[in-house]
This record gives structure tokens, C-alpha cells and sequence, in this order.
DNA sequence: CTGCTAGCATA
DNA sequence: GTATGCTAGCAGA
């Protein structure tokens, strides 16, 4: 969707002009109110990538209001000449940068807003309004937003209700009961917000009110009784036109190239000198997106003084940016070094305490610096944002410090408004605050020479660690308010992602016990075989060879023996894999050899061997990390190790979950979702078949064979059932007929066939497929049911296997997408309830549609019983959700 | 030591 | 056909 991005300039012009302190230049010109204007407009341009724009300014002239009613802005002072001095180099600064500029004569820059904004939405456009003007707000609607690029604050309909009381249908209304000054507009004595908001509240509407008036007691009724004859006129006054004719039309309203030779030579005259070097060097850095080298103020805490002034800064500051500086990316294991804080852009200070160099200045002593920290880190109430505070939360927690009050973390922001770009600091701060910051290795270097930063020295950290805490706020400012300009991205992010954050924090934790005795076996077992395998795979060979490398693999089956190549890989080398070892296994020995061969390797190392290691040896138990910012459909990922793919298929895989125990006196639970991509599938499609099948709780593969084979379910054979699973399967995976013939091992031509029979009897899902396609085409996105916004960026440029790559993806997100959100609700609901319920049971993993938990033996009845609906009761579909509960000793058994 | 490819584990 | 992360081998530092 194209957006409108119309600048109510005028009301930033007095703002700055009040507001800023009176900047001159050498030639005693007043420059403050340009200064603020275009500063604004900077940033509004950088927030705002936007297809059509305008910058518009009231222009000299009556308007129809003055002819209205003649007392219009009369008691208004007429413009000050320091004000109107600055207004016409404000003008050219404007044009030069590019910006569409309108000043129309004999109309308001409100009505020509108000015309603009209801032309872009007939185009079919979002518009989004820059204003400091309560008055615009009668303008949202669906379409169109405000934000104020001063305050930072973005109201769409639901804020403009939560800000005045009233929808933004009913503002008009508002304004003229309570009337306004400025434009010295009266409205009814005595009646200010609250009384306004009551009345339209109880009668909806002024008409109604009017209608009523003579019900309404007290003074206040009287005043409004006093007021009938004159509302009328006053509501025209106030009411934004919509409709003035206008001397552009939205085609005239792009931007143009900037002007770099006139604004050097504004610049010059008005002697804005960061900006006029900006532009000397925005030749060699054309990204930079135009920002104010505004001058920073890092301070280094070294004395006590300095300590208690910040401490008092803390505790009065609305919000505060915290980074920790440590020995070690591993948050269980790392031990902090300093912290530092940010309260107002620009300015932050970091204070080290446990720098170790030859050399290093006396530091404020770590301990009793920490536990005077402490109460306030530990302060729900004092809100904090960061950048990841999950690790944040882990270095405090291992000095003991329980990090309370985390209202925001700019990792999540930008996962949640761009999940498909890079979220680390150093990218964040280039792509939306144009900054180039220090980066880690090149404080710390890198490979062998790398140091700790606890042996970088004090200046170089405080330039590095407060400049994050600088940063981190800085993107604060800028990526919240584009959040709440959708509702949807404001509830996953407020309601979804940063809870769960504390909730993975939690989970990574508590860590899970591995039995590292069973593990050590098995590895022992699994050696033995794969020695076995080895000699066994040599002899055939007629020679030795490393099982392991794909590459003398291939020499040894194509080269030596001949056999036939099958697929190719992507580097154009004969394929080795499964698929190719599996067929070749039906006529030769030795593939069927490596396969097992490779099976028990993967095992043996991934598993076997890895998963002991990774004991934590102050816990004794396995600490994962998950990623809450790298899958783009919202998914989690873990690391360190990976618990998401601990082998189930087969057999032996089977056996590695046996090493997944509980304590004594605990038993492991495992809940998992049935079905559930299948079931949003239902639900976003609302096949009427599949929601039938899934409200009647049939087997749903066995409800899809009986339709694409035309029996009854009682007729389905197991072939049949067996190919109808990988059909539904495939259409969650945005299948065609050439991937799904390959997976049956089947002609495409049958391939296509089967998928022409299930797209018949289930019409929903082959028109749902279809507007997933077409959404995602026409506006980059596609989105999960709660709002998440799942972008594919190949979908609209790229060429044909990237872009069908896209579509396939565009069809999957949602599905994936959604599920994810649901699981993630899920994790917030069973924590919340285990700690309302004082339970001691400990959530310890999440593999995507199944959560793991560690029972205490005497909270056994009550989990089991909870778990499925606290996690069906999350959202409420169009199709039942499901969830299978199961106890054991162990991860396997469990299931 | 670092980065790449091939292959494979999960949902 | 979707989404991830990890291992081993190997090539070029």
C-alpha cells in the first residue's frame, strides 16, 4: 500500500519558534524556528520512506472562515517579525530539500490536510499526518494516522479515543463544546474535556445532545442551553474541509531530488554547520539519510559523586536505557564488567567496574557499586529499555540481580516492524538514525588477538558502552512509534513478544538435566557400529576412505564404481545425499551402508557427544539459548545447543530423548498442539470441509484421503492415508505439483492430478491459497491472525525461482506464523499460572508446537490437567484447537 | 583461524 | 515445497 505523508507545517512553525531558544546568526537573523522545523522534517523523513508527501503552510489571505465569522483568530497578535523573517529562507530550505511545498492562498493548511488526506485514500493510500494539532485529529480514520515528530507520539483511531475519549468521528463535536482559544472560537462556558466526553459519551452525538439540551441540569446546562443558536457556526468553523479545490494533484507530490548547491549555500547563510558538513560529505556517504551530528556527552563514572548523581538521575527518569558490558557472549557464564545508562539522546554515561589493565584508573568498588544498583535494577516500577536485555537479565542474575521493569527492548521493535533485516545495534543504527557506531571487534579486535573488554581501556569503553546505551535509546524513539501505528504490530509486540522474552529468560535458566552416563554409553555403542560400518564400507570400496566426506563419496560411487548419478548439487558435484543414496541402495550395497553410516554419526556427534559438554557445570544442567529475532515468521530458534532438533523418527534418535530426564522426585510433561498449521489453515481459509472435519475431530489425513480418493474414511487404505499426509503437508508448505510428485516418488502429471482433486473439494483452501498470493504481491507482507507482519522481500523484485521461492513462502508464513503466536501466548499463559499458583513445576523447552516441563511428583494431577487449556484457550478460532498431554520419566517416554 | 559447501536433525 | 542450527570437510588464509 502507498503512503501520503502530509506535514502540518505550520503548527511545527510556532511550536519551534515558542519552544527552541532564539538562535541567530552572525548577521543577528533569527534562525531557531527554521532550525526546528527542518530538524523535524529530517526525521520525519527518515521514519518515513513515503511514495507521496507535502509539506504544507498557511499562506497570507481571508479564508472562508474569516467571512464566517469575523472574530476568527481575531485576539491572534499578529506574527511576530522575528517569525516572519524566517519564514521564506524556511521555504527555500524546504523546497531545496526536496519536499513538495503548498501554501495556498485564502485556505488553511488544515483544509488543504483534510483535502489531501481523503484524496490520497480514494487512491487508495495510508496517509499518515505530521501535526502538533489536536484539531487534525477529526481526521483518522482507517487510513489515516497522526504523529507528532516532536513528541514522538502516534495516534490512530484507537489512540485518538484513548487520548481525548471520543472516536475521531466525534472531535468536530469535542472542540466545539469546549471550544477553542486559539483560534478564539468559542465553545460552551464551563465546559471543558471531561464534561464533553461525558455528554457525548451519554448522547453520542452533538445533534443528539442539542436535541436533549433541555434535560441537562446545573450551570453547566444552562451555559449549553445560552450556547444552541451559536454550536452550528462554531462546528463549521471548526470542522476541517475536505473538499477546497486545490492547485496540485497527488501526481505533483513527490519528492524531488535534494538540492545539495542551495542548501549548502542555506546552510551557509543560517550557519547551520553540522548539516553543511553533512553535506560536504554526503558525496562519499550517500546513505547517510541526512543526520544531525548532534554533539554527544559520554561520561565515565569513576567517582562516588558522580555515582549519586546518576543514581538520583535513575530514579527520576520515565524511562532509562541500560547496556552490560561483559567478560563473555555466554550469558550463563558472563561476568560483568560495567554498565552503562542513557536518560536523553546524546547524553550517557558508563560506569566500569571490573576493568583489569595495566595501568587502569582506580574503579568505584564492583560490590557495593552493584548492591547500590540493585534496588533500582530490581525496580519494576523504574521501566528500562535495551537492546536484548534477555542477556542483559542473565549477567545481572549471575551476580544475583533480578532485573525488573523491562518496558521495551529495541531488538524485538525491529524484529516485529522488519523480522527480515538484521537486528543488530551496528545495522539498526545505520538503517533508521544514519549513525556509523563502534562496533565490538573493532573496540576488542578479533580471532587470537582478540581481547576481554574488561582489559579495554576506560575512554574506548565509555566511547563504546555508552554510545550503545546512546543508541539503543535513540532507536527507542524512533522504532516504538512506528509500532504503534498498527494496532496488530503493537499488540505481538506489547503483548507477545516482550513477555515472552522474561519467559525465555526463564527457561534458558532453569535448563534441562541430561543424563550424561546414558549419553556416554551410547556414544560408546554408536562408535562401536560406526567402526564397524567403516571397515565394512572400506572392503566394498576396495580401498579406505573418510565416510565423512561427501566429496570422496562421490569419487568412490561415481568415479570407482560407476554407479549412476542421480542429482546433482547446487555446485554442480554428484549429489550424495539421502534421496540419492536411498534409491541407489535398491540395487548397490554400499549406499545402503553410508546411509546407516550417516545416521549413526549425526548421532553419535551431534548428540551423543556434544550434549554432555554443554552441561553447565555450576548447574549441572544444559542452558540453551533461543533467538527471539532471527526467523522471519516469527518463530524461535535455539542454540547452544540446538534442543529444537533432537532427534524423534528414528529408532535409535529415539534413544537420545531418553538422556532428557527429570530430577528425582520430577517427572517430565510434554504438551503438544495437534495439527495445529493445519488447523490455522482452517481457520484462515474457512473451508467449510476442513472445518467440518476438524469440528467432528476426525483424522484429518484420513478425512483428506477419503475426498481426493472419492471413498468413505472407513474405505481409506494406509497408502491412501499416507499420500493424503504428504499432500497436507505440502500445501502448508506452498507445494506445487513438481515437489509433491517427487516427494510420492510419483509422475507430476499424478501429482497434479491429486492436487486438482483436493483443491476441488476443499475450494476454500485454493481461494485462501490464491489472496495469500495476491496479498503478499501487492503489498510485500503477509500477515499472521494476530498482526504480525511476515515480509518477502523477493516477492515483488527478484527473479523467477526467487520469486516463486517467495510465493511458496507467502503461503507458508502465515501458517507458521501463526502458529508461533499461538505457542508463544501459550508460554505466557502456563507461566503466569505457575507463578499465580506458587507452582514449583519449571518450563524447560519449546520445540515449536510442543512446550517440555519439569513436574514436581505433587504437581503432577494439577499440570496435566491445566496444560491443555491453558494452551487451547489462547485465541478462539473457527476451529478447535488441541493439546496432547504426556508423563514420563524422560523426554521419550513422555510422548 | 575463517568462510564456504554438503548434508541432515527438528517442526 | 516452509522455517531453522550444527557438524565435518576443505580451501584459502
Amino acid at each position: 500500500m502507498k503512503t501520503l505523508l502530509l506535514v502540518d507545517a505550520s503548527s511545527y512553525l510556532y511550536r519551534a519558534f515558542h519552544a527552541l531558544p532564539d538562535l541567530r546568526n552572525r548577521h543577528n537573523e533569527p534562525t531557531g524556528a527554521i532550525y526546528g522545523v527542518l530538524n523535524m522534517l529530517r526525521r520525519l523523513h527518515q521514519d518515513y520512506q513515503a511514495d507521496y508527501s507535502a509539506c504544507v503552510f498557511d499562506a497570507k489571505g481571508k479564508t472562508f472562515r474569516d467571512d464566517l465569522y469575523p472574530d476568527y483568530k481575531a485576539h491572534r497578535p499578529s506574527m511576530p517579525p522575528d517569525l516572519a523573517a524566517q519564514i521564506e529562507p524556511l521555504h527555500d530550505s524546504i523546497r531545496a530539500m526536496g519536499w513538495p511545498l503548498l501554501a495556498v492562498e485564502g485556505v488553511e493548511a488544515d483544509d488543504v490536510i483534510g483535502t489531501l488526506a481523503r484524496i490520497g485514500v480514494q487512491a487508495g493510500m495510508r496517509v499518515v499526518i505530521s501535526t502538533g494539532d489536536k484539531d487534525i485529529a477529526q481526521l483518522v480514520d482507517s487510513h489515516v494516522s497522526l504523529i507528532n515528530t516532536m513528541s514522538n507520539e502516534a495516534l490512530d483511531e484507537a489512540g485518538v479515543m484513548a487520548k481525548f475519549g471520543v472516536p475521531p468521528e466525534r472531535i468536530v463535536d469535542y472542540l466545539t463544546l469546549i471550544g477553542d482559544s486559539s483560534d478564539n472560537v468559542p465553545g460552551v462556558e464551563k465546559v471543558g474535556p471531561k464534561t464533553a466526553v461525558k455528554w457525548l459519551t451519554q448522547y453520542q452525538t452533538l445533534d443528539k445532545l442539542v436535541a436533549h439540551a433541555g434535560e441537562i441540569g446545573g450551570v453547566v446546562g444552562e451555559n449549553l442551553r445560552k450556547k444552541l443558536d451559536w454550536l452550528p457556526r462554531a462546528r463549521e468553523l471548526l470542522t476541517i474541509r475536505c473538499d477546497v479545490p486545490l492547485p496540485v494533484k497527488l501526481e505533483d507530490l513527490t519528492a524531488g531530488p535534494q538540492d545539495n548547491a542551495r542548501l549548502a549555500e542555506l546552510y551557509g547563510r543560517l550557519e547551520f554547520r553540522s548539516w553543511l558538513k553533512e553535506l560536504s560529505a554526503v558525496s562519499s556517504q550517500p546513505s547517510a539519510g541526512g543526520l544531525l551530528t548532534a554533539e554527544t556527552r559520554y561520561e565515565c563514572i569513576l567517582s562516588e559523586a558522580q555515582l549519586e548523581q546518576w543514581l538520583a538521575r535513575l530514579e527520576q527518569a520515565e524511562l532509562v536505557s541500560v547496556d552490560t558490558e561483559t567478560t563473555s557472549l555466554d550469558p550463563m557464564r558472563a561476568r560483568l564488567v560495567g554498565i552503562s545508562f542513557a536518560i536523553t539522546p546524546h547524553e550517557a554515561a558508563y560506569l566500569p567496574m571490573a576493568h583489569h589493565y595495566a595501568g587502569v584508573p582506580r574503579q568505584l568498588d564492583f560490590d557495593s557499586t552493584l548492591q547500590r544498583l540493585k534496588p533500582w535494577l530490581e525496580n519494576p516500577a523504574k521501566a528500562k529499555v535495551g537492546q536484548n536485555l534477555k542477556y542483559d537479565s542473565h549477567v545481572l542474575a549471575n551476580h544475583g540481580i533480578a532485573l525488573q521493569g523491562i518496558a521495551h527492548d529495541t531488538l524485538l521493535q525491529s524484529y516485529v516492524l522488519e523480522s527480515h533485516k538484521p537486528h543488530d545495534m551496528d545495522s539498526l543504527a545505520s538503517r533508521h538514525l544514519g549513525v556509523k557506531t563502534l562496533t565490538y571487534t573493532e573496540i576488542t579486535g578479533k580471532g587470537a588477538k582478540q581481547i576481554g573488554f574488561d582489559e579495554v581501556d576506560l575512554d574506548t569503553a565509555t566511547r563504546y558502552a555508552a554510545e550503545d546505551a546512546d543508541i539503543t535509546l535513540q532507536l527507542h524513539r524512533h522504532l516504538y512509534p512506528q509500532i504503534c501505528q498498527d494496532a496488530g504490530l503493537e499488540y505481538v509486540y506489547r503483548a507477545i513478544e516482550v513477555p515472552v522474552s522474561q519467559i525465555l529468560f526463564h527457561v534458558e535458566r532453569n535448563g534441562v538435566l541430561i543424563d550424561s552416563g546414558l549419553l556416554a554409553k551410547q556414544s560408546r555403542v554408536l562408535g562401536e557400529k560406526l567402526l564397524t560400518l567403516e571397515q565394512e564400507a572400506h572392503r566394498l570400496a576396495g580401498q579406505p576412505f573418510n565416510l565423512n566426506s561427501p566429496k570422496q563419496i562421490q569419487e568412490i560411487l561415481f568415479g570407482q564404481l560407476g554407479l549412476p548419478v542421480r542429482k546433482k548439487t547446487p555446485g554442480g558435484t554428484p549429489s550424495t545425499d539421502e534421496d540419492v543414496l536411498q534409491q541407489l541402495a535398491e540395487d548397490y550395497p554400499l549406499p545402503k551402508l553410508l546411509l546407516e553410516y550417516r545416521g549413526l554419526a549425526k548421532l553419535k556427534t551431534t548428540y551423543a557427544d556434544k550434549l554432555p559438554r554443554m552441561v553447565d557445570p555450576a548447574t549441572g544442567r544444559v542452558h540453551t539459548s533461543y533467538n527471539q529475532a532471527v526467523a522471519v515468521t516469527g518463530r524461535l530458534s535455539s542454540t547452544d545447543p540446538n534442543l529444537q532438533n533432537i532427534p524423534v523418527r528414528s529408532e535409535e534418535g529415539r534413544r537420545i530423548r531418553e538422556a532428557f530426564i527429570a530430577p528425582p522426585g520430577s517427572r517430565i510433561i510434554s504438551a503438544d498442539y495437534s495439527q495445529i498449521e493445519l488447523r490455522i489453515m482452517a481457520h484462515l481459509s474457512g473451508d467449510k470441509s476442513l472445518l467440518r472435519a476438524f469440528a467432528a475431530g476426525e483424522d484429518i489425513h484420513r478425512a483428506t484421503a477419503a475426498e481426493v480418493f472419492a471413498c468413505t474414511p472407513l474405505e481409506v487404505t494406509p497408502e491412501q492415508r499416507r499420500y493424503a499426509k504428504v499432500i497436507n503437508f505440502g500445501l502448508i508448505y506452498g507445494m506445487s505439483a513438481f515437489g509433491l510428485a517427487s516427494q510420492l516418488g510419483i509422475e507430476r502429471s499424478a501429482a497434479q492430478a491429486y492436487m486438482d482433486r483436493y483443491f476441488a473439494r476443499y475450494p476454500g483452501v485454493a481461494d485462501y491459497m490464491a489472496r495469500t498470493r495476491d496479498m503478499a504481491k501487492q503489498q510485500g507482507y503477509v500477515e499472521t491472525v494476530f498482526g504480525r507482519r511476515l515480509w518477502l522481500p523477493d516477492i515483488k523484485g527478484g527473479n523467477g525461482p526467487r520469486r516463486q521461492a517467495a510465493e511458496r513462502a507467502a503461503i507458508n508464513a502465515p501458517m507458521q506464523g501463526t502458529a508461533a503466536d499461538l505457542i508463544k501466548l501459550a508460554m505466557i499463559a502456563v507461566h503466569r499460572w505457575l507463578q499465580e499458583k506458587r507452582m514449583k513445576t519449571l518450563l524447560v523447552m519449546q520445540v515449536h508446537d510442543e512446550l517440555v516441563l519439569e513436574v514436581p511428583q505433587d504437581e503432577l494431577a494439577a499440570v496435566r490437567q491445566a496444560l491443555p487449556g491453558l494452551m487451547c484457550n489462547v485465541a478462539s478460532l473457527a476451529v478447535p484447537l488441541v493439546a496432547e498431554v504426556g508423563e514420563g520419566a524422560n523426554w521419550e517416554q513422555a510422548h
